[in-house]
DNA sequence: TGTGTATCATACACCATGGTATGGTGTCGC
DNA sequence: GCGACACCATACCATGGTGTATGATACACA
């Protein structure tokens, strides 16, 4: 057998890890298998079984990699967005809705739906991220009552948009839509 | 052996179609499996092969199932509810809010997410929906764009809030949420 | 040049499932 | 009480997955 040499670099944990989040966002986490993983990486399983010791503990490290990646990308960006909450609210959106930073979302919510270790790491995210749009609310001067009503409404409606099966508007149409909501959010 | 002869009542694809509903349901489209649902019917799967040709039959049978209970509901609560829109609004969104009308919604909709049959039916009812939410807001007499914008995020926010993992409020919080919503969208 | 070590290949045991082929069994009409 | 049929059990094969044990191989460094 001619030992083709074809530049053969070796793995690492993250590289399996990174074919787990393609994976997992173009087929579901029941695409999400060693073997199949391996022959699209061009190796064969003992390369999983050498970085991680069993399925568990690649599926660990995927929902830590998401839940990082996730807050990270909020925190950058809350830090250089200060100002009004008025305005800021309305960066916030608008950044979600260019950055495409929900772009997993969907599948790791499938996942979350019937595995309890991805439903905690999810429920941590919505819980921080609601919690957050409700902060900025409470800023604006509304009411407790009204804080909770208004940041569900722009928090669930940013999940309603990447779960719901409508034909996705244009870029444009979207931030229009989301300067309408944050007017109808903030200025009654 | 003895045989028990313990009240076998033959089943029809209807008990099967049920029990793939209720899988689907708690432990999502992965585990409609054939074997186990078997198990859990008391049968094997002679009893399936009998009834369907074979799994994509059975998978068509729940999409329609659930598209038909879905329109139906929708079709006959929308009957008994003439008015003002305004208050049909209010009604469309208390019912489905408290008879829990979505209660598959996510099952389907993460199924949707990698399967092209499911994705067309979610995709037929989703936006049945918000042209049926639309209408109600033209009828207000908003402007199409406003329309758009407040039928969408009455929509959204139902779908949202089924896919969101935050803790649920109780039915009543629930109620008193619509009403704080449906005022913000129609009253200004 | 030789040795060690990280990395992967290979082979294997084991299990779950889809689908088929065929035989068994209860029930109903006559 | 006897066929006929609806319904299910059983046995079987093929496929594809997990995890393990162990052998190959290249590269780093002496």
């Amino acid at each position: 057998m001619a030992t083709v040499s074809t530049a053969l670099r070796r793995l690492d944990r993250y590289d399996w890890l990174m074919q787990g989040i393609e994976t997992l966002r173009n087929s579901g986490i029941d695409a999400v298998r060693v073997e199949p993983m391996a022959r699209l990486l061009g190796v064969t399983k003992g390369s999983f079984y050498w970085h991680f010791k069993d399925c568990g503990e690649f599926l660990d490290g995927l929902l830590e990699y998401w839940e990082t990646e996730m807050t990270d990308k909020i925190a950058a960006h809350v830090k250089h967005a200060d100002g009004e909450p008025q305005r800021q609210l309305l960066a916030l959106l608008e950044h979600i809705v260019s950055e495409e930073i929900n772009r997993y979302d969907a599948a790791v919510r499938a996942w979350a739906l019937y595995d309890e270790r991805a439903t905690k790491v999810v429920t941590r995210v919505d819980e921080r991220r609601l919690a957050y749009c409700n902060q900025l609310f409470l800023h604006m001067g509304f009411s407790p009552e009204q804080a909770e009503i208004r940041s569900r409404m722009s928090y669930f409606y940013l999940v309603g948009e990447y779960s719901a099966f409508v034909p996705e508007p244009t870029l444009d149409e979207r931030l229009a839509h989301v300067r309408l909501r944050h007017e109808l959010l903030t200025e009654c």
